[in-house]
DNA sequence: CCTCATATTATGTCTAGACATAATGGCGCA
DNA sequence: TGCGCCATTATGTCTAGACATAATATGAGG
């Protein structure tokens, strides 16, 4: 075993058991290099992936110490529709309903594709999908086939390294969605809204509706190495 | 400027500008170790920590490639409630339904606390909350004053470091329920179920049930270093 | 033309030492 | 007693070189 991989694990061993509490104080680099026969140089890296992961707190002088847990956070996997639901062994269809070109979206600037469609999974609507574009940011969009490719699926590989931001909540569909959706006014939706920048510039826009006992979303937090 | 952090932010941005393509050969270290006028190992440091962050793929022989961006993954962050409700500036209250000793909730081994009860801001209801708490994991939990403060806010103080996994659907709530929140069955609502592990044995299982007009949940995703 | 062994190559890991940096604790001075 | 300065100390970063490892490319043989 690799002496850097051992000080990991054996230091996030002692952690995660509860053995070494927060706040606690993990030796000196110099102690665990004695411990260990290895040179600093090694434990430094081993300590430094710690502190990557969030599980120590280096600090200098002060030495190296358990982290205080997160509140609560956790990592959330959004799939992209079609995979999803093709790993559920259903059928996956993407129904273009209405494309034009809108100008200005709430944040995007300049004119923008404004695309409505549905997710259908095994002949059954899925998702109903209502997204932007930003012509200024993705000029080859206006070039692709919208009523045969779903706009995130043709995102995916058109538009690389984002950051994006998504808000999630139960929400109440309008007549029409639910109609969509088949099912009632009174049953709970799951909306995801999602946009997503680039350089600090939106990119698109989508807002996904969801019947609520079809589709709900995982999030994992798994500290450590 | 370090040379380590300059090697590393010049390359997240190429990739991140979209100059950089995903599956793209990022020159090997050597020639940034020329290039840079620096060590090997500190542009090994630097692509091994832009790596650790994702926005680099590293293989043997083969080379240093732009990564393919995650499907979509975000981090979210799920507060406090005492903390969520103080930061809008209402005042938060926790009011203790029921407290009993359970044995085996699902997924607990072994006898459990089993705790109702609600969250009040501003002295309506924010959030309805059921929890189970594994006495074998906390044993403490049979001391604390679970009418005085909330589980979560409690096991906080208590349990360091353990791995979660949230489910977040939308549902209707029951009529019970319903009245509970102030609201009817066709409203929808937000139900998070978080269980929490430590060292791969069950600590706490929590469900909590939000009005859908008053909560939702955010997760951002912001790649690189 | 295909297959398998081998040489090559880029990353992975480590060392021993050096200097930088920042924060802390204590010492000296007022 | 209280304040500010300074030595100490632990981490932060870097170097030059070494060997390990795994995967690709190449060449030999079938």
């Amino acid at each position: 075993m690799n002496p850097a991989r051992r000080i990991r694990e054996e230091i996030a061993a002692s952690i995660q058991s509860g053995e070494w509490r927060p706040g606690d104080r993990v030796p000196t680099e110099q102690e665990l290099a004695a411990r260990y026969g290895c040179a600093r140089a090694t434990v430094s890296k081993a300590l430094g992936e710690l502190a990557a992961s969030g599980l120590v707190e280096r600090r200098r002088k002060a030495g190296t110490f358990v982290a205080h847990p997160p509140v609560h956070s956790a990592v959330m996997t959004v799939p992209d529709l079609a995979e999803l639901i093709a790993a559920r062994g259903e059928a996956y269809r993407w129904e273009l309903a209405s494309l034009e070109t809108a100008d200005a979206g709430d944040d995007l600037a300049g004119p923008a594709l404004r695309i409505e469609g549905v997710h259908m999974a095994a002949g059954e609507a899925f998702a109903l999908e209502r997204r932007f574009i930003a012509l200024g940011e993705v000029p080859e969009a206006a070039d692709a086939d919208f009523a045969r490719v779903a706009p995130g699926t043709w995102l995916l590989g058109h538009i690389p390294w984002t950051q994006a931001r998504h808000v999630i909540r139960a929400v109440n569909p309008t007549r029409k969605e639910a109609a969509l959706l088949t099912t009632g006014v009174g049953a709970a939706c799951l909306e995801l809204d999602r946009t997503t920048w680039r350089a600090g510039r939106v990119v698109t826009h989508v807002r996904q509706l969801f019947r609520g006992d079809r589709f709900d979303l995982v999030a994992e937090f798994n500290a450590g190495p």
